[in-house]
DNA sequence: CTGATTGCAAAGGGTTTGCATTGGA
DNA sequence: TCCAATGCAAACCCTTTGCAATCAG
C-alpha cells in the first residue's frame, strides 16, 4: 500500500467536500490540484480510502454513491427532485440484534429515507402559485 | 392502463416468489408460464406494479432490484457473501421526523443491513476447520 | 379503431477491470 | 529493483428506452 501524490489528494478533496460528493464530483474538483489524473484512479482510490475506514462509502439505490469524510455511521436523505443528499437526524438509530434475525450477522446497516428537500418544496409551490 | 397476459403472470409470479426475486429471477420463471415474454416487459410491468401498490420494489446498492410481494415496510438484510435476501426485524422501525431535519419532507424510508447469513457463517466455519 | 403494451435491440449511467507504463519504497 | 498504482479505454452489470408491430378495450 503505497502513498501516491494522487491517493493524497483525493483524501484531502474528500474531506474538504461537506456535501456528499459522488465519485463524479470528486473527480471535477481533484483534477485542479492534480491535472491529468483519471477518473479510474479516483474510483480506484475511493474504495480503498472507503475500505480503510479513512472515508465513508453512502450507497444509495438508483443514484450514484457519495463519499462523505465523516466515518461514523449515519443515516441519510436523498431528495427525489434534485438528488441533494443530506444527513438525516433520527431520534434514535435502531439496534442491530441478530438474535431476532436466525443467526444473520448483521455487520453494518444503511438507511436512506427518501423525499424533498426544504429549496425544491418552495420551488414547487412557487410553480403552483404561479399557475 | 390494459391487463395483458404478461402483466398478469408476472404478479402472479412475483406473488409466489417468497425469496425477494431480481427481475432476472422473475423472468427466468415467468418464461416458462409465458413463453416469448421479454426481458424489457418484465422489468418495465415490474415497475408499473410497484407504482400501483401491487409489489414492493426493494433497491439495493451495488446490487441487482429484488421484488416483494409484501408491501408493508420492512428492513432488509443482504448477505454479502451469497447476495441472498432476507427480512430483517428490528425492535423497532425507526420514526421519520421532519422537525428535525430543516424542513425536508420524508416520504419513505429504506433500511438495509449488511452482513452473513447463517448458511454463509458455516461454510466458512467449515472451511476453517479443513485448513 | 386507437393508443397502450409488446419484443427486440440498442443505449444508458455508474463503476470496474485489463493492460502496458510509471514511479514509490 | 520490483511490484503497487497509474492512465486509458474497453468491458461490465443492471436497467431503461426507441421503434415498429401487436392487441386489448
Amino acid at each position: 500500500m503505497r502513498n501516491t501524490v494522487q491517493k493524497t489528494m483525493i483524501l484531502k478533496t474528500v474531506r474538504s467536500m461537506m456535501d456528499h460528493p459522488t465519485a463524479d464530483e470528486v473527480y471535477g474538483k481533484v483534477i485542479s490540484s492534480c491535472p491529468g489524473i483519471s477518473k479510474g484512479t479516483v474510483y480506484r482510490n475511493l474504495n480503498l480510502l472507503a475500505q480503510e475506514g479513512e472515508i465513508l462509502r453512502v450507497s444509495i439505490a438508483n443514484a450514484p454513491d457519495r463519499y462523505d469524510f465523516t466515518t461514523v455511521n449515519h443515516a441519510h436523505c436523498i431528495c427525489s427532485r434534485c438528488g441533494k443528499v443530506f444527513d438525516y437526524r433520527l431520534k434514535r438509530m435502531p439496534q442491530l440484534n441478530d438474535s431476532d434475525n436466525k443467526g444473520f450477522k448483521a455487520e453494518d446497516m444503511n438507511i436512506i429515507v427518501h423525499g424533498i428537500c426544504h429549496e425544491c418544496q418552495m420551488k414547487e409551490s412557487e410553480e403552483k402559485e404561479r399557475s
